[in-house]
DNA sequence: CAACTGTACTATCAGACATAGTACAGTTAG
DNA sequence: CTAACTGTACTATGTCTGATAGTACAGTTG
């Protein structure tokens, strides 16, 4: 349910698994201190292998993202402490795409008013930063 | 010169040769119908194998940037035919970072700001699209 | 105790990437 | 015509990553 497959995606099925995560614990979906679920059950959901589960685990332990104890099983992290980076890489990323604008003969204006557009709900209050 | 390999990249060597010469001819610093480097040549001045440069020019005419000619060489396609399908695939990758600002308290107006603060030169003539 | 939890191994298979070597057809300058 | 270039097409090999399979062990919990 909260986690999907996708066998179009190139991309290898632990990074799929533990950046869909990761985006569940950022919006808050999954809170603080909550439990995931444990790598032998999300292995029979999805039909994947615990190793393949277990390395995506691995994954969310190593960036902050969830902190996990034998026998107990894995939680959710405080994500706050990560806003920082998570900021600055969103910076750089959206620096990387705006660097072939340009030669696409898309300006300063054609940008702002797209972004605009795609970014004009939830922001009664969040205008503020 | 005008290619440069970065080891530290983790894409293929053939991807980073592509897409640097993707960009190359996008920008226009390889004009249209102009001669590219030979595949022996570039994988000479690379110091790489004559067959991972094959790979990087059958990927370069798959995706319309260069047409090839046994015996003549390698030319640099007319791009402007891909214009609208670049500009597509640009709009497409920047909604999908902007997707992440809500969730790390970042507004329209920060990204706007950060826009116009990034994308400041060229843009006397260049407003008007 | 039984059933769960995360964790750590080894082994195996498949695919992508890169290299090496050879070969062939078309083009061009001499 | 010949020699030297061009792109192109193979086969073979080695390496690495991703994914699977199976087993095992320690900690937690009802």
């Amino acid at each position: 349910m909260l986690i999907e497959i996708d066998f179009r995606d190139k991309r290898p099925l632990y990074e799929q698994i533990s950046d869909r995560l990761k985006r569940l614990i950022e919006q808050g979906v999954i809170g603080k201190d909550e439990l995931l679920p444990s790598v032998r059950a999300l292995s029979m959901e999805l039909s994947i292998n615990p190793n393949t589960i277990q390395k995506a685990y691995g994954v969310l332990d190593r960036d902050g993202y969830s902190y996990s104890v034998a026998g107990k099983g894995s939680f959710a992290a405080d994500v706050s402490a990560l806003l920082p980076a998570r900021r600055e890489a969103f910076y750089h990323e959206l620096d990387e795409v705006l660097k072939r604008a340009p030669a696409l003969g898309i300006g300063v204006a054609d940008v702002t008013e797209h972004v605009r557009g795609v970014m004009k709900k939830g922001e009664q209050y969040d205008t503020d930063h």
